[in-house]
RNA sequence: GGCCCUGUAGCCUAGUCUGGAUAAGGCGAUAGCCUUCUAAACUAUAUGUUAAGAGAGCUAUAGAUCACGAGUUCGAAUCUCGUCAGGGCCGCCA
């Protein structure tokens, strides 16, 4: 909490003797910077609201923070003396580790983007890891230790039919492009011929069989085919910046868990039917779940039970974040309440972070119809549009700054696109607005941070003194204000594990600034307004800095 | 059929958890800004002038029955119930 708001709130609870106070930013910023409302004391004062703020503004006297203390109606609005909150505060956020929260010791572990590895990374993905990716940063940046994971799901029907792909309509030949699309290419084949042909199913069940009975031939070419899917995602994860910390392979633990299984259906907790070990969760309203299938081969829950487990007993955690699809909400809840049944300690410390599926206009994704955005083609298209409108803007750059400028603005477009909505939030994927870079984008925020390094370098680095009460135009003022929130904005984002917050708070940020930049000159002015004026924007700068890192999104001093 | 999620200007969203003032932002539309730090030419070398261009900038205006109906409350976009619409999932896929 900063401070002008924490001595509001002490002033207001040792005077109404208020555990909680909530208080409110009124609507106007003309009347007020915070605001409490009188209603929840009415009952007990048995007076009305109106009389109450009244009274209390009579009763409170402003402080140094704390300018003003009106009453309308049955509001107390308090208006903050910016200059004197700017005081300490531009220089607290010129650093690094401003808004940045205490060491909370506990470690989380967060899986996002958990593939199939029988094809190439797509739109659906991206999200994914950019949500995953800025989670993880924002609650490093809040104080926990992060552990950052992905499951590699290579192996199964998905990957057989890749395999047999490539044996019937690719054999001895090897990538041309990018390994991993190639992988795809032949799934898609696959896919497509059994479409024609339903009787390759066999074949196919045959295959999964051989692999499963560690058949040399068989093996090999699984190997083959997930080098080169690996060799494509290491291409793509760097250019996202995407990173783990441990991975872990379905085809190492797929078979395990069915003990657990097992010692729970001796337990009485799971039951059999049909020869099949099933969870009956409907008491609970949840669908009940196969955990061993009647041919007594596991499913991908059996193994989740399993990995849920390990990362646990690896890593000793506190808490383990799945980001995953809304598409697999039931399947968390039911392996959520299977580990609660199952007695696990840990399985309260479990949480699905689910996200709305990203949409195209013609409608859903599906791989398997090749009805798909490729993150790749994505990535390389947005890029390319970045790259025209940096010529159009700089004539004498060389080939590799622009395409080093280019990459990080088509991305940032991209990675802010993902993450500016809140996750529950489907959309419809529009391409134009993929790479847009204007409005509530990437690049703009980019391009504050951007303008600032420019005013920056041709003023020379303030002096450290600052006059804050030369700050005092409605434009400087908003600027003060939105960086005393910094803190509480990522204490906030962090304990509901939603990185958009942050989106929108360096959108909110930029725009101060582009107001102010507009409205206030800062070299032309007087020299205690124009140092001023940059120790403001130096703290500008840090914030946009941090928040876009929490993002994922790198803050460049050209673009 | 059951369960879960969603419904806010022409369009996309924030706000909903934790009820509070005139419902906020972006796109698009319309009308502007022409610089101070982007940028060209000129000479009078100026915080200059000029035609233009550019715009990851800014300003203003228009645009909302917060899906619909009821309830709770001093007060509802927000909580509860019902209806409608869209999406997702529903025992041996992941």
């Amino acid at each position: 909490m900063n401070k002008a708001k924490e001595e509001i709130t002490n002033i207001l609870k040792k005077e109404t003797k208020l555990k909680e106070i909530n208080l409110e930013v009124p609507k106007d910023s003309a009347l007020g910077d915070y605001a409490f409302p009188c209603f929840q004391l009415s009952k007990q004062y048995k007076q009305n609201p109106i009389e109450i703020a009244m009274n209390l503004a009579k009763t409170l006297k402003p402080t140094k923070l704390i300018k003003e203390i009106t009453e309308v109606g049955p509001y107390l609005n308090f208006t903050i003396n910016k200059q004197a909150l700017a005081e300490s505060l531009i220089k607290d956020s010129q650093k690094q580790d401003y808004g940045k929260g205490k060491d909370k010791k506990q470690k989380i572990m967060v899986e996002f983007l958990s593939p199939n590895t029988n094809k190439a990374l797509h739109l659906g993905h991206i999200r994914n890891s950019a949500i995953g990716e800025s989670l993880s940063s924002l609650l490093k940046f809040n104080g926990y230790k992060i552990i950052k994971t992905s499951i590699n799901n290579d192996r199964g029907t998905g990957v057989t039919e890749a395999m047999l792909g490539y044996q019937k309509f690719f054999k001895n030949k090897f990538p041309k492009g990018k390994p991993d699309k190639f992988v795809s290419d032949c799934y898609v084949a696959m896919k497509k011929a059994l479409k024609e042909q339903p009787a390759l199913d066999s074949e196919v069940k045959q295959m999964l069989l051989k692999w499963e009975q560690k058949d040399k031939e068989t093996i090999d070419l699984w190997k083959k085919l997930m080098k080169w899917v690996y060799q494509g995602y290491k291409e793509t994860y760097k250019r996202l910046g995407i990173s783990f910390d441990k991975e872990y392979y379905e085809s190492d633990i797929y078979a395990k868990g069915k003990e657990i299984v097992l010692e729970g259906l001796k337990k009485g907790i799971f039951e059999k039917q049909e020869g099949a070990v099933i969870a009956k969760l409907e008491k609970y309203r949840i669908p009940d779940k196969v955990l061993i299938k009647s041919d007594n081969t596991s499913l991908y829950m059996t193994q989740d039970i399993y990995l849920a487990k390990l990362k646990h007993d690896e890593f000793k955690i506190d808490k383990s974040i799945y980001v995953v699809g809304s598409e697999q909400d039931n399947h968390f809840r039911q392996l959520f309440k299977i580990l609660e049944l199952l007695k696990f300690r840990f399985a309260k410390d479990l949480f699905h972070l689910s996200y709305g599926l990203v949409h195209l206009p013609s409608g859903r994704m599906k791989s398997r119809e090749g009805t798909v955005v490729d993150a790749d083609d994505l990535i390389e298209e947005t890029v390319n549009l970045a790259k025209k409108e940096i010529k159009k803007r700089h004539k004498d750059l060389s080939e590799k700054e622009v395409n080093k400028r280019a990459d990080m603005i088509g991305i940032a477009a991209i990675k802010f696109l993902m993450i500016k909505f809140d996750n529950t939030t489907e959309f419809i994927f529009d391409p134009a607005e993929a790479i847009s870079f204007e409005g509530e984008t990437g690049p703009y925020c980019q391009y504050a941070h951007a303008r600032i390094s420019s005013i920056l370098k041709k003023a020379g680095k303030p002096k450290n003194s600052i006059k804050t009460e030369v700050l005092n135009t409605d434009e400087d003022e908003k600027v003060i204000l939105l960086l005393s929130k910094f803190p509480e904005v990522v204490e906030q984002a962090a304990k509901s594990y939603k990185p958009h917050l942050i989106a929108r708070y360096v959108l909110d940020l930029s725009q101060a600034f582009n107001e102010f930049y507009h409205a206030c000159p800062i070299i032309q002015s007087d020299d205690n307004t124009k140092n001023a004026r940059l120790n403001l924007i130096l703290a500008v700068q840090q914030v946009l800095k941090n928040g876009l890192n929490i993002l994922g999104i790198k803050a460049p001093d050209a673009m």
